[in-house]
DNA sequence: CGCGATTTGTGCACGCCTTCACAAGCGCCT
DNA sequence: AGGCGCTTGTGAAGGCGTGCACAAATCGCG
Protein backbone atom coordinates (compact mmCIF):
# COMPACT_ATOMS: atom_id res chain seq x y z
CA UNK A 1 0.00 0.00 0.00
CA UNK A 2 2.74 2.45 0.72
CA UNK A 3 4.48 3.69 -2.21
CA UNK A 4 8.18 3.49 -0.91
CA UNK A 5 9.69 0.18 0.24
CA UNK A 6 10.80 0.45 4.25
CA UNK A 7 14.20 -0.26 4.88
CA UNK A 8 13.72 -2.98 7.69
CA UNK A 9 16.79 -4.91 7.89
CA UNK A 10 14.51 -8.01 8.06
CA UNK A 11 18.13 -10.02 9.01
CA UNK A 12 19.02 -9.17 12.50
CA UNK A 13 18.55 -12.09 15.41
CA UNK A 14 21.09 -10.43 17.95
CA UNK A 15 19.16 -6.96 18.47
CA UNK A 16 15.39 -8.07 18.80
CA UNK A 17 13.46 -4.97 19.67
CA UNK A 18 10.46 -4.80 21.52
CA UNK A 19 8.90 -3.32 18.46
CA UNK A 20 5.86 -5.48 16.71
CA UNK A 21 6.18 -5.74 13.17
CA UNK A 22 2.35 -5.52 12.55
CA UNK A 23 0.83 -6.12 9.27
CA UNK A 24 0.83 -2.91 6.94
CA UNK A 25 -2.85 -3.54 7.07
CA UNK A 26 -3.22 -3.53 10.43
CA UNK A 27 -1.49 -0.18 10.62
CA UNK A 28 -3.40 1.36 8.54
CA UNK A 29 -6.91 0.72 10.31
CA UNK A 30 -5.04 1.39 13.93
CA UNK A 31 -5.82 5.19 13.08
CA UNK A 32 -9.75 4.31 12.58
CA UNK A 33 -9.88 2.17 15.79
CA UNK A 34 -7.85 4.98 17.67
CA UNK A 35 -10.73 7.49 16.70
CA UNK A 36 -13.16 5.13 17.59
CA UNK A 37 -12.20 4.50 20.68
CA UNK A 38 -11.63 8.49 21.18
CA UNK A 39 -15.57 8.50 20.24
CA UNK A 40 -16.25 5.72 23.12
CA UNK A 41 -13.90 7.42 25.68
CA UNK A 42 -16.34 10.91 25.44
CA UNK A 43 -19.20 8.70 26.19
CA UNK A 44 -18.49 7.19 29.10
CA UNK A 45 -17.93 3.83 28.09
CA UNK A 46 -15.18 2.25 30.28
CA UNK A 47 -14.95 -1.04 27.92
CA UNK A 48 -16.00 -1.58 24.68
CA UNK A 49 -16.33 -5.49 23.22
CA UNK A 50 -14.74 -6.17 19.83
CA UNK A 51 -18.24 -6.39 18.66
CA UNK A 52 -18.83 -3.23 19.50
CA UNK A 53 -15.40 -1.08 18.33
CA UNK A 54 -15.94 -3.07 15.05
CA UNK A 55 -18.96 -1.37 14.21
CA UNK A 56 -18.02 1.88 15.78
CA UNK A 57 -14.46 1.44 13.36
CA UNK A 58 -16.60 0.04 10.36
CA UNK A 59 -14.77 -3.10 10.25
CA UNK A 60 -15.33 -6.43 11.14
CA UNK A 61 -15.04 -7.79 14.47
CA UNK A 62 -13.03 -10.47 13.50
CA UNK A 63 -10.32 -8.85 11.70
CA UNK A 64 -10.82 -5.99 14.52
CA UNK A 65 -9.29 -8.90 17.53
CA UNK A 66 -6.37 -10.21 15.27
CA UNK A 67 -5.42 -6.85 15.17
CA UNK A 68 -5.36 -6.16 18.14
CA UNK A 69 -4.17 -9.47 18.94
CA UNK A 70 -0.96 -8.39 17.24
CA UNK A 71 -0.20 -5.22 19.90
CA UNK A 72 -1.06 -8.03 22.49
CA UNK A 73 -3.51 -9.12 24.66
CA UNK A 74 -5.37 -6.07 25.91
CA UNK A 75 -8.84 -7.47 26.19
CA UNK A 76 -10.21 -9.58 28.51
CA UNK A 77 -12.39 -12.75 27.97
CA UNK A 78 -15.64 -12.32 28.99
CA UNK A 79 -15.63 -8.42 29.06
CA UNK A 80 -13.92 -7.05 26.56
CA UNK A 81 -11.25 -4.30 25.68
CA UNK A 82 -10.36 -1.21 28.61
CA UNK A 83 -11.18 1.65 26.29
CA UNK A 84 -8.27 4.11 28.12
CA UNK A 85 -5.91 1.35 28.38
CA UNK A 86 -6.41 0.05 24.72
CA UNK A 87 -5.91 4.21 23.64
CA UNK A 88 -2.91 4.29 25.55
CA UNK A 89 -1.27 1.28 23.36
CA UNK A 90 -2.85 2.06 20.30
CA UNK A 91 -1.27 5.91 20.96
CA UNK A 92 1.93 4.55 21.67
CA UNK A 93 2.35 2.02 18.79
CA UNK A 94 1.11 4.83 16.42
CA UNK A 95 4.09 6.80 18.52
CA UNK A 96 1.44 9.90 19.17
CA UNK A 97 2.57 10.42 22.11
CA UNK A 98 5.15 12.71 21.45
CA UNK A 99 3.28 15.78 19.16
CA UNK A 100 4.98 15.35 16.20
CA UNK A 101 6.17 18.44 14.43
CA UNK A 102 5.19 18.81 11.05
CA UNK A 103 6.35 21.38 8.17
CA UNK A 104 4.09 22.33 5.32
CA UNK A 105 5.44 22.92 1.64
CA UNK A 106 2.93 25.08 -0.26
CA UNK A 107 0.25 27.16 1.00
CA UNK A 108 -2.10 27.73 -2.16
CA UNK A 109 -5.30 26.64 -2.29
CA UNK A 110 -5.38 22.88 -0.81
CA UNK A 111 -2.17 24.01 1.49
CA UNK A 112 -3.85 26.48 3.32
CA UNK A 113 -6.87 24.34 3.99
CA UNK A 114 -4.73 22.37 5.72
CA UNK A 115 -2.75 24.56 7.19
CA UNK A 116 -5.98 25.64 8.66
CA UNK A 117 -7.33 21.95 9.19
CA UNK A 118 -7.89 21.62 12.83
CA UNK A 119 -8.09 17.63 12.78
CA UNK A 120 -4.16 17.79 13.13
CA UNK A 121 -3.94 19.62 16.18
CA UNK A 122 -6.44 17.32 17.48
CA UNK A 123 -4.94 14.04 16.55
CA UNK A 124 -1.48 14.78 17.93
CA UNK A 125 0.30 16.77 15.68
CA UNK A 126 1.64 20.20 15.50
CA UNK A 127 2.16 21.96 12.30
CA UNK A 128 5.38 24.19 13.10
CA UNK A 129 6.46 25.62 9.52
CA UNK A 130 4.95 26.94 6.32
CA UNK A 131 6.89 27.12 3.37
CA UNK A 132 6.16 28.45 0.11
CA UNK A 133 8.49 29.39 -3.12
CA UNK A 134 5.81 32.69 -3.99
CA UNK A 135 7.39 35.76 -2.37
CA UNK A 136 3.33 37.28 -2.57
CA UNK A 137 2.56 34.38 0.22
CA UNK A 138 5.94 34.55 2.27
CA UNK A 139 5.67 36.67 5.42
CA UNK A 140 1.42 36.48 5.37
CA UNK A 141 -0.10 35.25 8.64
CA UNK A 142 -2.19 31.32 8.43
CA UNK A 143 -3.87 30.47 11.62
CA UNK A 144 -1.28 32.38 13.82
CA UNK A 145 1.81 31.00 11.68
CA UNK A 146 3.73 33.11 9.50
CA UNK A 147 4.87 31.62 5.81
CA UNK A 148 8.66 31.42 5.41
CA UNK A 149 10.51 31.17 2.29
CA UNK A 150 11.40 27.49 0.60
CA UNK A 151 14.95 28.47 1.40
CA UNK A 152 14.53 28.12 4.83
CA UNK A 153 13.23 24.73 5.49
CA UNK A 154 16.56 22.89 6.09
CA UNK A 155 17.48 25.49 8.79
CA UNK A 156 13.82 25.45 10.34
CA UNK A 157 14.21 21.35 9.82
CA UNK A 158 16.68 21.36 12.59
CA UNK A 159 15.88 24.27 14.63
CA UNK A 160 12.21 22.41 14.86
CA UNK A 161 12.68 19.07 15.38
CA UNK A 162 10.57 18.27 12.13
CA UNK A 163 10.22 14.51 11.28
CA UNK A 164 6.98 14.72 8.45
CA UNK A 165 6.96 17.16 5.78
CA UNK A 166 3.49 17.99 4.22
CA UNK A 167 3.94 18.50 0.31
CA UNK A 168 0.95 20.95 -1.50
CA UNK A 169 2.53 22.17 -3.93
CA UNK A 170 1.91 22.21 -8.11
CA UNK A 171 3.19 18.67 -9.22
CA UNK A 172 5.82 20.27 -10.87
CA UNK A 173 7.51 21.46 -8.02
CA UNK A 174 7.23 18.26 -5.75
CA UNK A 175 10.07 16.59 -6.77
CA UNK A 176 12.47 19.19 -6.04
CA UNK A 177 10.71 20.30 -2.71
CA UNK A 178 10.95 16.58 -1.83
CA UNK A 179 14.33 16.92 -2.17
CA UNK A 180 15.26 19.36 -0.06
CA UNK A 181 12.87 17.78 2.74
CA UNK A 182 15.04 14.65 2.47
CA UNK A 183 18.00 16.97 2.68
CA UNK A 184 17.14 18.47 5.47
CA UNK A 185 16.40 15.39 7.52
CA UNK A 186 12.95 14.58 6.96
CA UNK A 187 12.23 10.56 6.61
CA UNK A 188 8.46 10.74 6.14
CA UNK A 189 6.29 12.80 3.60
CA UNK A 190 3.02 12.90 3.08
CA UNK A 191 2.68 14.43 -0.92
CA UNK A 192 -1.00 15.84 -2.11
CA UNK A 193 0.58 16.31 -5.39
CA UNK A 194 -0.57 14.49 -8.15
CA UNK A 195 2.80 12.86 -9.07
CA UNK A 196 5.18 9.91 -8.08
CA UNK A 197 7.94 10.93 -6.01
CA UNK A 198 11.40 9.06 -5.79
CA UNK A 199 12.86 9.11 -2.24
CA UNK A 200 15.99 7.19 -0.87
CA UNK A 201 15.50 4.38 0.94
CA UNK A 202 14.56 4.70 4.66
CA UNK A 203 12.01 7.76 3.50
CA UNK A 204 8.25 7.09 3.59
CA UNK A 205 6.13 8.62 1.08
CA UNK A 206 2.24 8.58 1.29
CA UNK A 207 0.04 10.28 -1.25
CA UNK A 208 -2.91 11.24 -1.07
CA UNK A 209 -4.91 12.04 -4.31
CA UNK A 210 -8.49 13.84 -4.69
CA UNK A 211 -9.06 13.51 -7.80
CA UNK A 212 -8.40 9.50 -7.91
CA UNK A 213 -10.33 8.93 -5.19
CA UNK A 214 -13.00 10.84 -7.55
CA UNK A 215 -12.40 8.34 -10.32
CA UNK A 216 -12.39 5.47 -8.83
CA UNK A 217 -15.94 6.26 -7.73
CA UNK A 218 -16.19 7.66 -11.36
CA UNK A 219 -15.45 3.83 -12.53
CA UNK A 220 -18.23 2.49 -10.10
CA UNK A 221 -20.86 5.07 -11.60
CA UNK A 222 -20.17 3.50 -15.07
CA UNK A 223 -20.08 -0.20 -14.13
CA UNK A 224 -23.77 0.61 -12.23
CA UNK A 225 -24.83 2.79 -15.00
CA UNK A 226 -23.99 0.04 -17.60
CA UNK A 227 -25.70 -2.66 -15.64
CA UNK A 228 -28.90 -1.09 -15.47
CA UNK A 229 -29.04 -0.25 -18.88
CA UNK A 230 -28.51 -3.57 -20.05
CA UNK A 231 -32.14 -4.97 -21.74
CA UNK A 232 -31.87 -8.29 -19.61
CA UNK A 233 -30.51 -7.19 -16.01
CA UNK A 234 -32.74 -4.08 -14.48
CA UNK A 235 -31.57 -3.25 -10.76
CA UNK A 236 -34.19 -1.45 -8.45
CA UNK A 237 -33.92 1.99 -9.92
CA UNK A 238 -32.19 4.16 -7.51
CA UNK A 239 -31.01 1.67 -5.29
CA UNK A 240 -32.40 3.20 -2.33
CA UNK A 241 -33.48 0.97 0.59
CA UNK A 242 -33.72 1.65 4.19
CA UNK A 243 -30.64 2.39 5.65
CA UNK A 244 -29.97 -0.60 7.88
CA UNK A 245 -27.57 0.73 11.72
CA UNK B 1 -10.05 -1.06 0.15
CA UNK B 2 -13.42 0.53 -0.12
CA UNK B 3 -15.28 0.42 3.01
CA UNK B 4 -18.52 -0.56 1.15
CA UNK B 5 -19.33 -3.53 -0.77
CA UNK B 6 -20.65 -3.38 -3.75
CA UNK B 7 -23.83 -4.54 -5.13
CA UNK B 8 -22.40 -7.23 -8.10
CA UNK B 9 -25.24 -8.87 -8.61
CA UNK B 10 -23.20 -12.07 -9.57
CA UNK B 11 -25.17 -14.21 -10.63
CA UNK B 12 -26.89 -13.10 -14.22
CA UNK B 13 -25.35 -15.75 -16.54
CA UNK B 14 -28.27 -14.22 -18.93
CA UNK B 15 -27.34 -10.95 -19.40
CA UNK B 16 -23.61 -10.52 -19.62
CA UNK B 17 -22.78 -6.97 -20.04
CA UNK B 18 -18.98 -6.38 -22.30
CA UNK B 19 -17.74 -4.68 -18.87
CA UNK B 20 -15.05 -6.31 -17.79
CA UNK B 21 -14.90 -6.90 -13.88
CA UNK B 22 -11.35 -5.84 -12.91
CA UNK B 23 -9.53 -6.16 -9.79
CA UNK B 24 -10.87 -3.88 -7.26
CA UNK B 25 -6.76 -2.93 -7.08
CA UNK B 26 -6.46 -2.51 -10.84
CA UNK B 27 -8.98 0.01 -10.69
CA UNK B 28 -7.05 2.22 -8.36
CA UNK B 29 -4.06 1.98 -10.08
CA UNK B 30 -5.35 2.98 -13.48
CA UNK B 31 -6.33 6.88 -12.54
CA UNK B 32 -2.45 6.90 -11.97
CA UNK B 33 -1.98 5.55 -14.77
CA UNK B 34 -4.09 7.80 -16.55
CA UNK B 35 -1.93 10.53 -15.40
CA UNK B 36 0.94 8.75 -16.81
CA UNK B 37 -0.10 8.67 -20.20
CA UNK B 38 -1.35 12.19 -20.06
CA UNK B 39 2.36 13.56 -19.15
CA UNK B 40 4.03 11.42 -21.19
CA UNK B 41 1.23 12.69 -24.49
CA UNK B 42 2.10 15.98 -23.30
CA UNK B 43 5.40 15.31 -23.90
CA UNK B 44 4.89 13.72 -27.29
CA UNK B 45 5.27 10.29 -26.74
CA UNK B 46 3.42 8.15 -29.21
CA UNK B 47 4.23 4.99 -27.63
CA UNK B 48 5.38 3.63 -24.40
CA UNK B 49 6.70 0.26 -23.00
CA UNK B 50 5.22 -1.35 -19.61
CA UNK B 51 8.87 -0.66 -18.12
CA UNK B 52 8.25 3.30 -19.08
CA UNK B 53 4.97 3.50 -18.06
CA UNK B 54 5.36 1.84 -15.01
CA UNK B 55 8.38 4.03 -13.82
CA UNK B 56 6.16 6.89 -14.66
CA UNK B 57 3.40 5.07 -12.65
CA UNK B 58 5.26 3.89 -10.03
CA UNK B 59 4.34 0.52 -10.13
CA UNK B 60 5.80 -2.66 -11.11
CA UNK B 61 6.17 -3.16 -14.77
CA UNK B 62 4.84 -6.70 -14.27
CA UNK B 63 1.43 -5.32 -12.44
CA UNK B 64 0.97 -2.79 -15.03
CA UNK B 65 1.42 -5.21 -17.80
CA UNK B 66 -1.34 -7.44 -15.97
CA UNK B 67 -3.86 -4.68 -15.38
CA UNK B 68 -3.81 -3.79 -18.13
CA UNK B 69 -3.98 -6.76 -19.66
CA UNK B 70 -7.37 -6.97 -17.63
CA UNK B 71 -8.50 -4.10 -20.11
CA UNK B 72 -8.33 -6.20 -23.15
CA UNK B 73 -4.89 -6.21 -25.61
CA UNK B 74 -3.99 -2.85 -26.53
CA UNK B 75 0.00 -3.49 -26.35
CA UNK B 76 2.00 -4.25 -29.60
CA UNK B 77 4.55 -6.67 -28.75
CA UNK B 78 7.95 -5.67 -30.16
CA UNK B 79 6.86 -2.27 -29.70
CA UNK B 80 4.75 -1.34 -26.23
CA UNK B 81 1.47 0.81 -25.65
CA UNK B 82 -0.06 3.70 -28.16
CA UNK B 83 -0.24 6.33 -25.94
CA UNK B 84 -3.21 8.08 -27.13
CA UNK B 85 -5.95 4.75 -27.46
CA UNK B 86 -4.45 3.71 -23.78
CA UNK B 87 -5.73 6.71 -22.89
CA UNK B 88 -8.82 6.51 -24.52
CA UNK B 89 -9.45 3.18 -23.22
CA UNK B 90 -8.42 3.87 -19.68
CA UNK B 91 -10.44 6.76 -19.70
CA UNK B 92 -13.73 5.00 -21.09
CA UNK B 93 -13.44 2.19 -18.17
CA UNK B 94 -13.13 5.37 -15.59
CA UNK B 95 -16.15 6.42 -17.04
CA UNK B 96 -14.61 9.85 -17.83
CA UNK B 97 -15.60 10.25 -20.95
CA UNK B 98 -18.96 12.18 -19.96
CA UNK B 99 -18.18 14.80 -17.52
CA UNK B 100 -19.29 13.74 -14.30
CA UNK B 101 -21.80 16.19 -11.87
CA UNK B 102 -20.30 16.73 -8.32
CA UNK B 103 -22.05 18.10 -5.54
CA UNK B 104 -20.22 19.30 -2.84
CA UNK B 105 -21.31 19.09 0.89
CA UNK B 106 -19.98 21.74 3.38
CA UNK B 107 -17.76 24.42 2.57
CA UNK B 108 -15.79 25.39 5.73
CA UNK B 109 -11.87 25.23 5.46
CA UNK B 110 -11.60 22.26 3.84
CA UNK B 111 -14.68 22.06 1.23
CA UNK B 112 -13.63 25.76 0.27
CA UNK B 113 -10.38 24.29 -0.41
CA UNK B 114 -11.91 21.79 -2.51
CA UNK B 115 -14.50 24.16 -4.19
CA UNK B 116 -11.58 26.03 -5.60
CA UNK B 117 -9.06 22.65 -6.29
CA UNK B 118 -8.66 22.75 -9.98
CA UNK B 119 -7.70 19.37 -9.90
CA UNK B 120 -11.44 18.05 -10.04
CA UNK B 121 -12.09 19.72 -13.67
CA UNK B 122 -8.73 19.30 -14.96
CA UNK B 123 -9.44 15.74 -14.63
CA UNK B 124 -13.03 15.03 -15.72
CA UNK B 125 -15.04 16.42 -13.00
CA UNK B 126 -17.25 19.34 -12.51
CA UNK B 127 -18.39 20.92 -9.31
CA UNK B 128 -22.18 22.09 -10.15
CA UNK B 129 -23.10 22.82 -6.85
CA UNK B 130 -21.98 23.88 -3.21
CA UNK B 131 -24.39 23.32 0.24
CA UNK B 132 -23.94 24.16 3.49
CA UNK B 133 -25.85 24.36 6.65
CA UNK B 134 -24.47 27.51 7.63
CA UNK B 135 -26.89 30.77 6.95
CA UNK B 136 -23.83 32.89 7.24
CA UNK B 137 -22.28 30.81 4.59
CA UNK B 138 -25.12 30.49 2.07
CA UNK B 139 -25.33 32.91 -0.69
CA UNK B 140 -21.49 33.94 -1.27
CA UNK B 141 -20.02 32.83 -3.95
CA UNK B 142 -16.97 30.36 -4.03
CA UNK B 143 -15.05 30.23 -7.76
CA UNK B 144 -17.85 31.34 -9.82
CA UNK B 145 -20.47 29.57 -7.84
CA UNK B 146 -23.10 30.27 -5.32
CA UNK B 147 -23.66 28.25 -1.81
CA UNK B 148 -26.77 26.91 -1.43
CA UNK B 149 -28.64 25.95 1.71
CA UNK B 150 -28.35 22.17 2.07
CA UNK B 151 -31.98 22.18 1.92
CA UNK B 152 -32.25 22.79 -1.35
CA UNK B 153 -30.05 19.62 -2.50
CA UNK B 154 -32.60 16.87 -3.49
CA UNK B 155 -33.87 19.44 -5.75
CA UNK B 156 -30.02 20.03 -7.19
CA UNK B 157 -29.17 16.80 -7.59
CA UNK B 158 -31.74 16.01 -10.19
CA UNK B 159 -31.92 19.24 -11.60
CA UNK B 160 -28.16 18.90 -12.45
CA UNK B 161 -27.29 15.36 -13.06
CA UNK B 162 -25.37 14.82 -9.79
CA UNK B 163 -24.40 11.40 -9.34
CA UNK B 164 -21.42 11.80 -7.09
CA UNK B 165 -21.17 13.53 -3.86
CA UNK B 166 -18.37 14.60 -1.59
CA UNK B 167 -19.04 15.38 2.38
CA UNK B 168 -16.73 17.79 3.72
CA UNK B 169 -18.56 18.75 7.51
CA UNK B 170 -17.79 18.50 10.68
CA UNK B 171 -17.83 14.11 11.73
CA UNK B 172 -21.53 14.60 13.43
CA UNK B 173 -23.04 16.07 10.47
CA UNK B 174 -21.64 13.79 8.11
CA UNK B 175 -24.14 10.75 8.40
CA UNK B 176 -26.86 13.32 7.96
CA UNK B 177 -25.42 14.39 4.83
CA UNK B 178 -25.15 11.06 3.57
CA UNK B 179 -28.42 10.71 3.97
CA UNK B 180 -29.97 13.01 2.86
CA UNK B 181 -27.46 12.40 -0.95
CA UNK B 182 -28.51 8.68 -0.85
CA UNK B 183 -32.57 10.07 -0.67
CA UNK B 184 -31.82 12.29 -3.50
CA UNK B 185 -30.40 9.53 -5.56
CA UNK B 186 -26.34 10.04 -4.70
CA UNK B 187 -24.81 6.80 -5.56
CA UNK B 188 -21.08 7.70 -5.16
CA UNK B 189 -20.57 9.61 -1.92
CA UNK B 190 -16.26 10.43 -1.30
CA UNK B 191 -16.25 11.20 2.55
CA UNK B 192 -13.37 13.57 4.35
CA UNK B 193 -15.26 13.49 7.96
CA UNK B 194 -13.46 11.12 9.97
CA UNK B 195 -16.15 8.84 10.89
CA UNK B 196 -17.79 5.87 9.42
CA UNK B 197 -20.50 6.12 7.26
CA UNK B 198 -23.39 4.15 6.94
CA UNK B 199 -25.17 3.38 3.64
CA UNK B 200 -27.69 0.96 1.56
CA UNK B 201 -26.31 -1.65 -0.82
CA UNK B 202 -25.59 -0.30 -4.18
CA UNK B 203 -24.23 3.14 -2.70
CA UNK B 204 -20.13 3.24 -2.91
CA UNK B 205 -18.85 5.65 -0.28
CA UNK B 206 -14.71 5.94 -0.38
CA UNK B 207 -13.55 7.82 2.45
CA UNK B 208 -9.94 10.30 2.77
CA UNK B 209 -9.02 10.71 6.19
CA UNK B 210 -6.00 13.26 6.27
CA UNK B 211 -4.95 12.68 9.96
CA UNK B 212 -5.22 8.85 9.37
CA UNK B 213 -2.60 9.66 6.81
CA UNK B 214 -0.14 11.80 9.22
CA UNK B 215 -0.83 8.87 11.84
CA UNK B 216 0.43 6.15 9.51
CA UNK B 217 3.56 8.29 8.44
CA UNK B 218 4.13 8.82 12.89
CA UNK B 219 3.77 4.98 13.33
CA UNK B 220 6.56 4.21 10.59
CA UNK B 221 8.80 7.22 11.90
CA UNK B 222 8.69 6.10 15.57
CA UNK B 223 9.55 2.65 14.12
CA UNK B 224 12.66 3.86 12.47
CA UNK B 225 13.17 5.88 15.69
CA UNK B 226 12.86 2.68 17.54
CA UNK B 227 15.53 0.97 15.72
CA UNK B 228 17.91 3.45 15.02
CA UNK B 229 18.09 4.12 19.12
CA UNK B 230 19.06 0.41 19.44
CA UNK B 231 22.15 -0.54 20.36
CA UNK B 232 23.61 -3.38 17.93
CA UNK B 233 21.59 -1.99 14.79
CA UNK B 234 22.47 1.79 14.19
CA UNK B 235 21.12 2.63 10.74
CA UNK B 236 23.40 5.03 8.02
CA UNK B 237 22.18 8.39 10.28
CA UNK B 238 20.23 10.24 8.02
CA UNK B 239 19.49 7.80 5.44
CA UNK B 240 19.94 10.15 3.05
CA UNK B 241 21.57 8.77 -0.36
CA UNK B 242 21.63 10.06 -4.15
CA UNK B 243 18.19 9.82 -5.49
CA UNK B 244 17.72 7.62 -7.78
CA UNK B 245 15.65 8.53 -11.23
C1' DC C 1 -17.57 -23.63 44.68
C1' DG C 2 -19.25 -24.84 40.24
C1' DC C 3 -21.73 -23.71 36.16
C1' DG C 4 -23.30 -21.09 32.34
C1' DA C 5 -23.04 -16.97 29.63
C1' DT C 6 -20.02 -14.14 27.29
C1' DT C 7 -16.07 -12.64 24.78
C1' DT C 8 -11.27 -12.89 23.44
C1' DG C 9 -7.51 -14.96 20.87
C1' DT C 10 -6.24 -17.96 17.07
C1' DG C 11 -5.69 -22.17 13.85
C1' DC C 12 -7.13 -22.91 9.38
C1' DA C 13 -8.77 -22.53 4.82
C1' DC C 14 -9.76 -19.71 1.07
C1' DG C 15 -9.18 -16.07 -2.23
C1' DC C 16 -6.89 -12.06 -3.94
C1' DC C 17 -2.82 -9.91 -5.34
C1' DT C 18 1.88 -9.73 -6.57
C1' DT C 19 5.93 -11.33 -8.82
C1' DC C 20 8.72 -14.25 -11.62
C1' DA C 21 9.81 -16.26 -15.76
C1' DC C 22 8.95 -17.37 -20.30
C1' DA C 23 6.47 -18.34 -24.61
C1' DA C 24 4.26 -15.83 -28.26
C1' DG C 25 4.18 -12.11 -31.35
C1' DC C 26 5.80 -7.98 -33.77
C1' DG C 27 8.98 -4.98 -36.32
C1' DC C 28 13.35 -4.11 -38.30
C1' DC C 29 17.53 -5.08 -40.58
C1' DT C 30 20.11 -7.59 -43.69
C1' DA D 1 12.44 -13.79 -46.96
C1' DG D 2 14.50 -14.99 -42.82
C1' DG D 3 16.40 -14.19 -38.52
C1' DC D 4 17.13 -11.40 -34.46
C1' DG D 5 16.02 -8.42 -30.74
C1' DC D 6 12.57 -6.41 -28.18
C1' DT D 7 8.16 -6.25 -25.68
C1' DT D 8 3.75 -7.94 -24.50
C1' DG D 9 0.64 -11.17 -22.35
C1' DT D 10 0.12 -14.95 -19.13
C1' DG D 11 0.74 -19.49 -16.45
C1' DA D 12 2.27 -20.67 -12.10
C1' DA D 13 3.93 -20.01 -7.52
C1' DG D 14 4.18 -17.69 -3.37
C1' DG D 15 2.66 -14.37 0.09
C1' DC D 16 -0.59 -11.67 2.37
C1' DG D 17 -5.03 -10.69 4.20
C1' DT D 18 -9.65 -12.02 5.44
C1' DG D 19 -13.21 -14.46 7.79
C1' DC D 20 -14.97 -18.59 9.89
C1' DA D 21 -15.37 -21.30 13.72
C1' DC D 22 -13.95 -22.82 18.01
C1' DA D 23 -11.10 -23.52 22.14
C1' DA D 24 -9.60 -20.94 26.12
C1' DA D 25 -10.48 -17.74 29.61
C1' DT D 26 -13.08 -14.67 32.58
C1' DC D 27 -17.06 -12.95 35.19
C1' DG D 28 -21.30 -13.35 37.74
C1' DC D 29 -24.72 -15.88 39.97
C1' DG D 30 -26.86 -19.40 42.45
Amino acid sequence: MSQQRHGNTPGNPGAVTAFPDLPEATIARLPEYLRALHNLAESGSDTVSSEGLAAAAGVNSAKLRKDLSHLGSYGTRGVGYDVALLIDQVEYILGLDERRAVALVGVGNLGHALAGYDGFASRGFRIVALFDADAERVGKPINGLLVRHIDELGRAVVEEGITIGVIATPANAAQGVADELVAAGVTSILNFAPCVLSVPAGVDVRKVDLAIELQILSFHEHRKASLTALPGGRVDESGIEAVGS
